[in-house]
DNA sequence: CTTTCTGCAAACTCTTTGCACTCGT
DNA sequence: ACGAGTGCAAAGAGTTTGCAGAAAG
């Protein structure tokens, strides 16, 4: 499942892997771009496919639009701005054995991953709708 | 924020609510046509939008394609066959003050909502491909 | 009667794919 | 040199939208 390494892997790699901002597609095609001016956007998507198979970025399915990608690799959340779209890292710590695992674990599942999401506003987006949004706890 | 209450969209909030398979739109299209078969895709998505804006019902991006409707309006979260795309519903006990979510207002974020979601194999297709997936502990 | 909503079809966004050619190995 | 990988452009899925006509209030 290797394959060949290409400088368009490797140039998709590079990027995704400095990127901190959950870049998507067309992001990482633009990024790509100023080192290998010539790469285009389906050869970008069937690297980063690839990149996702062996395990080597994590791909985040975003409400709304598009997919992002991750090359932070070690166990860690999100947490997504309602107002500017950004996606910040959070780290939730992780219980092993928790209820709800062992009751699946009995009914028959195989739990092999587990990702929690906060959705809310961002410090800036705060400030910027002041109390205009009230928390109303759902979720 | 009301609107018109039309028999397209009783329609289709009667489906998503009596639904509890997390129906696809075009699903949720299938299934109003049994009543109205004349409703076009269209209204359908127009209006999911709608009741999803009022909080009617809920929207799940999926991984891979399309988004899922959850009429289930209480607290619960998701897991995701990995083999054959089912969701079920999952209840994942919140606890309220968690380190976490402390932090994160520190740094000034607002947490609106929070969301856990689980990926595995679900009871059937454990069996169907046997020892083939290790459990690795991923996410 | 007014205004919102509908059906239709076209447009749009994101992603995938067929094909001839290129370039790792 | 062989074949996996590429660029291009067209095709696909899923979703949105403009418009003329229908219908809810």
């Amino acid at each position: 499942m290797t394959g060949r390494r290409t400088r368009q892997l490797t140039a998709v790699e590079a990027v995704v892997r400095t990127a901190h901002d959950h870049p998507s597609a067309e992001e990482v095609h633009r990024r790509v771009r100023q080192k290998l001016p010539q790469v285009s956007l389906g050869t970008v998507y069937r690297n980063l496919q690839k990149l996702a198979a062996d395990q080597r970025l994590r791909v985040l399915q975003i409400a709304g639009r598009g997919a992002r990608y991750d090359g932070m690799l070690e166990t860690h959340d999100h947490f997504l701005c309602d107002a500017c779209g950004t996606v910040v890292d959070v780290v939730v710590p992780r219980r092993a054995g928790t209820p709800t695992r062992r009751e699946m674990d009995r009914a028959g599942y195989l739990v092999r991953a587990q990702t929690v999401t906060l959705y809310g506003l961002c410090p800036a987006c705060c400030q910027r709708q002041g109390a205009a949004v009230a928390p109303d706890g759902r979720g």
